[in-house]
DNA sequence: TCCGATGTTTAGGTATACCTAATAAATAGG
DNA sequence: CCTATTTATTAGGTATACCTAAACATCGGA
């Protein structure tokens, strides 16, 4: 068998099958289907059905796999996903404020390298950053123990009632997007208020000062993140 | 075909091949045969065999091989050689200064992330190092346009004739051995003093005051490289 | 409830980078 | 100079992670 580069046990393709259920699957850990995660990482259904089958049935299972109900993660594979994650947006921060990337480049780099550090790697970072909480992108950085800190954020999208908010984060896996909504003021930590509307409404925004109306399905694509605001 | 987890065109795989090839040619860039670089990669002579063939095939390729005559690197092969050596270098470095890591450990870190750092990654790094010239052992960092610098340099073992020399680099493969030779004062930058003897005699060093006699079979095993100093 | 659309799995195949065993070429000793 | 040993190559096989096409479940609507 071919050399482990990885400097744990689990392969860069493993590591990114339990990304994409964990992300998929949400907080409440839903089961994921295989379409859907043969969207998420581009891969024919097939080859998903392949990978769910031996990773259930691996001496020490990453995921838990019904034929045709779709796979959640197994405690293994959670805390795998989560070091995985956690790694990411280290590495993202680390870029940032270390290395004076970009923004939009920090993604890129971390997908890559967030399969190959090491655990000491991985510290070092975390102690030259002060062990820092959120990424730059205001995503919550799982804690060394493997354990995700509750997010008391929603979609953008999901809010119909209008109110005060701040933009908790902004999903970046794409770097126009990324940057144009920077360029508007769409950022984390931005304060943001928002009209009441329905689901089909269009959406009005007001950033600082100027309000301006927003195209809800930028928002969808961009998996805007934000917390309540308590007016005082 | 799998997805290139790269920031570059070639694999890991690939990239030790032409690093092996570089420093068993040497800087008089000799054919290199299938055994060396077998015993080098620790894989089998067939595989060798195997991968230069692909590697001299490719369309663009990075080697210049004949049956049963041994490698040498073509231009391009040499010039991603040195920019994985660059890497490596560069990396360890880092890890040494930045991120405090204890000597013994950059290199295993480094042999790692030298395939998966992108040109933003190591343009960033040799910045914040100052554009260093030498890594952490004493080994040259080649430059950015694939340029190694002349290193006056030559290996213990291979001088007779006594007098005084800097030590300039000691190879880093063994965590261990580098551990030892540090612990007894056998590291870059060292003042030493050779007694003449011949090839197979004991070989006697000062280091600083102290005179101990120092078995040439270790220092052939770490590669220790010096550099003549001209007496003042 | 049955039936077709949709989603999922099975079957069979590709490329990469390894392996072992058998064969062939080069080199070195008598 | 010819054979024996060493070194290298070919042939055939494995595991991983993909693919396409065909078969098979599941689910929603008539």
């Amino acid at each position: 068998m071919p050399a482990r580069r990885q400097a744990n046990g689990s392969s860069e393709s493993i590591d990114n099958y339990l990304k994409a259920i964990l992300t998929l699957g949400g907080p409440q850990e839903i089961r994921v289907t295989s379409t859907a995660l043969a969207e998420r990482l581009s891969v024919a259904p097939a080859s998903i059905t392949n990978m769910l089958q031996k990773l259930a049935a691996a001496e020490r299972p990453l995921v838990e796999y019904e034929r045709h109900r779709g796979v959640r993660l197994s405690s293994a594979g959670k805390k795998r996903a989560l070091e995985v994650v956690r790694h990411h947006r280290l590495i993202e921060t680390f870029l940032y404020q270390v290395l004076d990337y970009p923004i939009e480049e920090v993604h890129e780099e971390a997908e890559r390298l967030e399969h190959f550090i090491s655990e000491r790697f991985e510290e070092r970072i975390a102690a030259k950053l002060g062990h820092p909480q959120i990424d730059p992108h205001g995503h919550f950085i799982p804690t060394m123990e493997g354990h995700m800190p509750q997010q008391a954020s929603i979609r953008l999208t999901e809010v119909l009632a209008g109110g005060t908010f701040v933009i908790h984060s902004v999903d970046d896996r794409d770097a126009r997007t990324l940057r144009e909504l920077e360029a508007n003021g769409i950022k984390p930590g931005a304060k943001l208020k928002l009209k009441p509307r329905t689901p089909t409404e269009a959406c009005s925004v007001n950033i600082g000062r100027s309000a301006k109306p927003f195209d809800l399905s930028r928002a969808m694509a961009a998996d805007i993140r934000i917390v309540p605001v308590e007016k005082n």
